[in-house]
DNA sequence: ATGGACGCCGAAAACGCTTTCGGCAATGCC
DNA sequence: GGCATTGCCGAAAGCGTTTTCGGCGTCCAT
């Protein structure tokens, strides 16, 4: 009744198992009682735990009935395969990693969830490491800890310029791909078209008759600011109309407030265009303290269309981006990447493409036609 | 020049590993060449492998110059250990699970943020799957899923009542607690007091001379909003002070600003106490479309004391939660849990207390006193 | 009959680490 | 001087998978 391999057959419920082996030896660590190994359902369905790995892989050239003992006796045995085991031999962790930026912003936040739900859907597990503060040393710390995960691939959500060096340093090896702001040409990444965007809220304000626009940043080195006020610049000259000087700020409310108080001091500004809508949130209440009243005096146009901006006092105009869309987006670039390892990767970029919803905060100039008359405010040019 | 265990030592830079192992069978796999092993670490610095695992895991025993060269070789070799190898012998993946509510709500994403950075503060890692849907069903795909990947424990945030069976179910055998909402009594969770919060702010609108506080709230189904609506209601009956019937929306603007118009036509309300802040922003719109002044006529109280609402208009009175705090402090507890795996769970609650930021958008009754004269709601009764 | 070709399955060797056991020197104690 | 103790280290087993190799039928074409 011995077998070859020199175990004792079932005689019980579960033989101590191994200890039949060399040196008789008691079993090392004591099984979690509740956790089948493979070899356990390969006794179960009378065949070898080879059988099992082929019906889990789903290798062909296993004959139906025994696919289905094999399948009952996972059920029976309510069995899960061991992923440690598998990713030794297989020197595939099946996860990916997120450097996550530690912000309580809308589109951040939407975007992890989309990239775990697509990644899930791929069969990939998703671990996180936030930053708080981008600087250097964090986000190569934090990539770090990735590493020492070993996951297969990452994603690093609204990267600073900056930090170009810093990611492309720490992600030697290492597909990587950013998302929401293309950082560096190194590294693919996945955007909307900001400078579009900014064209589209421009262009909007321009379209009612204003003479110009005046434009609150986002931080300067932050490549989605920048793009941003290219394309609110690009709108501009365009149209002939004059290029105020840009308002900088990081993407809150707190420093739209600050950059309001001074805009509504200034009786010319007619039109202004924020970064985010925070950014627009901050400005609407600077400009409500000032007695200066929107949209009727004052238009204001957001960015990134959160569910909060229908509901600021007056519902904003805002450039909305998909950001669920985003985020799925740079995982098939990431997943992509994974595919083609050891060639070199495909720099590409994902461009969505921003949608312009309009509500109450923006109107036509006041006085009927814009305060400056050198050019035709109502008749933009729509080069493109 | 055989050594005992049938490996030629290393003529060349690095010999074909296991090509002498028994049957001269060729590498079956090709080694990544960028990754060393611990063998080579212990090659370099001349010593035995187990020795290198002790330095790495800070065992005794290790005498202080070979501790050295050790480290040294594992430097010079850019050594790192492989978790997959580690996970399983030592049977732990050194990995907890968050399943996270995919919403972009402001608290759940800070909570995520601060227990991925206390969690790897303990040397772990943190694996996210979210769920789009507050449904059994989703649930328990989310946290089979967090099985399959072998976590830990795990901690859910922001559970609704009615998973409570779910989760509980799904995390059989498992390290659980949840995080902004017990949702049942089987598992340990973190939240801040939400009846005392509740109650500070209910209190201060009745301090400012209110006769009564309206409240809008979250959805019944969580037991956080089920909370606030006790403490609300234990605040008014403590002040002698009618109860109105409870609003119910979901957390968001939107429903705000629904259950706001229906407030905004009835002219006896003067006091609202909305259970989210993004419920206030959107009471605070339909107020303002109805013509009436916050807080002129109407006083209105948020929770959660987002960063944003100090921007609404007004300025939003709000009762603060620290989410970081209530993060951290879940892991902790998770933590704890680990530390006595096999024994009872301890069913410890954390409760952290919120604090009232006061704003512009409460002041006193309009009248002077309260339109409702049958009690004295200038002086409350604090009894507790 | 015979020889591939094909379908199916099992034996055994890794994967890279930790753990247990045991060995060897140096030291302390009686 | 013998013997236990202590400090340090190496050999070997084993964690639970996947992969490679090979074996055994069966079927079809010679």
């Amino acid at each position: 009744m011995i077998e070859k391999n020199g175990r004792v057959p079932a005689g019980g419920a579960r033989p101590a198992r191994s200890a039949a082996s060399r040196g008789g030896r008691a079993e090392v660590l004591a099984r979690r009682p509740g956790r089948s190994i493979m070899r356990d359902v390969a006794e179960l369905a009378g065949v070898s735990a080879q059988t099992v790995s082929r019906v889990i892989n789903g290798h062909p050239y296993v004959a139906t009935d025994t696919r289905q003992r094999v399948l009952a006796a996972m059920r029976a045995l309510d069995y899960q395969r061991n992923p440690a085991a598998r990713a030794l031999v297989t020197r595939r962790s099946g996860t990916l990693g997120i450097v996550g930026y530690e912000s309580p912003l809308y589109g951040p936040t939407s975007m992890l969830y989309a990239i775990e739900g697509a990644a899930r859907a791929a069969g990939y597990f998703v671990s996180v490491a936030s930053v708080r503060h981008l600087d250097r040393r964090s986000v190569l710390d934090a990539v770090e800890w990735l590493r020492r995960q070993s996951v297969e691939g990452l994603i690093a959500i609204a990267p600073k310029t900056s930090m170009a060096s810093a990611l492309a340093q720490a992600t030697a090896g290492l597909a990587c791909v950013t998302v929401g702001g293309g950082c560096s040409d190194a590294i693919p990444s996945a955007q909307i078209d900001n400078a579009g965007g900014a064209r589209l809220a421009t262009r909007h304000l321009l379209d009612l008759g204003h003479a110009t626009v005046h434009h609150v940043a986002g931080p300067s080195d932050w490549p989605e600011a920048g793009e941003r006020v290219y394309g609110w610049r690009d709108a501009l000259q365009a149209a002939g109309a004059p290029t105020p000087p840009v308002l900088p700020g990081d993407w809150s409310a707190d420093a739209g407030y600050e950059q309001g108080k001074a805009l509504a001091r200034d009786r010319s500004v007619t039109a202004v265009f924020c970064a985010s809508d925070q950014l627009a949130l901050g400005v609407l209440r600077a400009l409500h303290e000032a007695g200066r009243r929107v949209p009727d005096e004052v238009s204001v146009v957001g960015f990134d269309g959160t569910p909060d901006g229908g509901h600021y006092l007056p519902p904003l105009t805002s450039v909305r981006q998909d950001f669920a869309e985003l985020g799925r987006s740079s995982l098939g670039l990431l997943l992509s990447q994974l595919d083609r390892v050891g060639d070199t990767p495909i720099l590409r970029r994902d461009l969505l493409l921003p949608e312009l919803v309009i509500r109450s905060s923006t109107a036509p100039v006041p006085g009927g036609d814009g305060p400056a008359e050198e050019v035709t405010p109502a008749s933009p040019t729509p080069r493109d």
